[in-house]
DNA sequence: AGAAAAAAGTTGACGTATCAACTAATTTAA
DNA sequence: TTAAATTAGTTGATACGTCAACTTTTTTCT
């Protein structure tokens, strides 16, 4: 999408990332996502890019993995000290541009998006058969 | 987009195209589009991805290439045979999919959609110079 | 307890989107 | 008319999205 290209812009010049790895930090900051199925289940992303975008957050020294003690397929994440601080410097900067952009936008629209977004989902799930 | 999931299966299913493929193969079928500039200008896709799905076409011997007799930096695409018959059989299937997908949504929420979208394009713009 | 199923991650493949640098041909403008 | 700017198209790089096959560990079931 075109409408994420400042997104990147941002991360990149700001700091160093791409937006699926920022995606992933701000999870592991902001919410009690430990492990990779966490943040899979949280925003319905594909375990395998997750592994990959993870692994290469950990070759950045972003976070440290730490298998769980109790269950040995899972390995526990953790930030460093350099991606909080990364986080907490880029979080106002996104979260501007999440108001500017939506500013624009009145109750009426936004609601319709996303219902509409969701019957096009709901469409597109029960037609899943025909093919 | 995982609202593409099965227009992809279709066309792999049916026609053995990817989606990309499908969409210049249409516009080259359905419109007056004769090379690739007209289709970049046409549905504003990036060049060289276009480039390269033209010749995956070619090299699948679903286009001929000639270059234009005036401008010799042009080249005028053409359908074969085998590309015209594969269209026509996959264009009331693609039809259908998207009528039924449509079918859910009422006027307003289509309308609120587009305009939505044209306002976070617009917002995205407007704010390019902030990075 | 032992077999079968499910879950956590990894890896490979392919398609799609965007940006950038480049060549060659054409248009424009001094 | 010649130099500069545009346009058409190619190629390379990187990110992102999705599917599938696979290993290892845990859970479930009988």
């Amino acid at each position: 999408m075109r409408l994420n290209a400042q997104a990147i812009r941002i991360l990149k010049r700001n700091a160093g990332l791409t937006l699926t790895q920022w995606r992933v930090i701000a999870l592991l900051a902001g919410t009690d996502c430990k492990n990779s199925s966490d943040i899979e289940r949280q925003i319905g992303m594909d375990k395998g890019q997750l592994s990959r975008t993870i692994r290469g957050l950990a070759d950045a020294g972003y976070v440290k993995f730490k298998t769980d003690a109790k269950d040995h397929r899972k390995s526990n994440l953790k930030l460093t000290a350099k991606a909080q601080k990364i986080y907490d410097q880029t979080l106002p900067l996104m979260r501007n541009r999440q108001r500017s952009l939506f500013a624009h936008l009145d109750e009426t629209e936004i609601k319709a998006i996303y219902s509409a977004l969701e019957k096009l989902e709901r469409a597109a799930q029960l037609s899943e058969d025909e093919l």
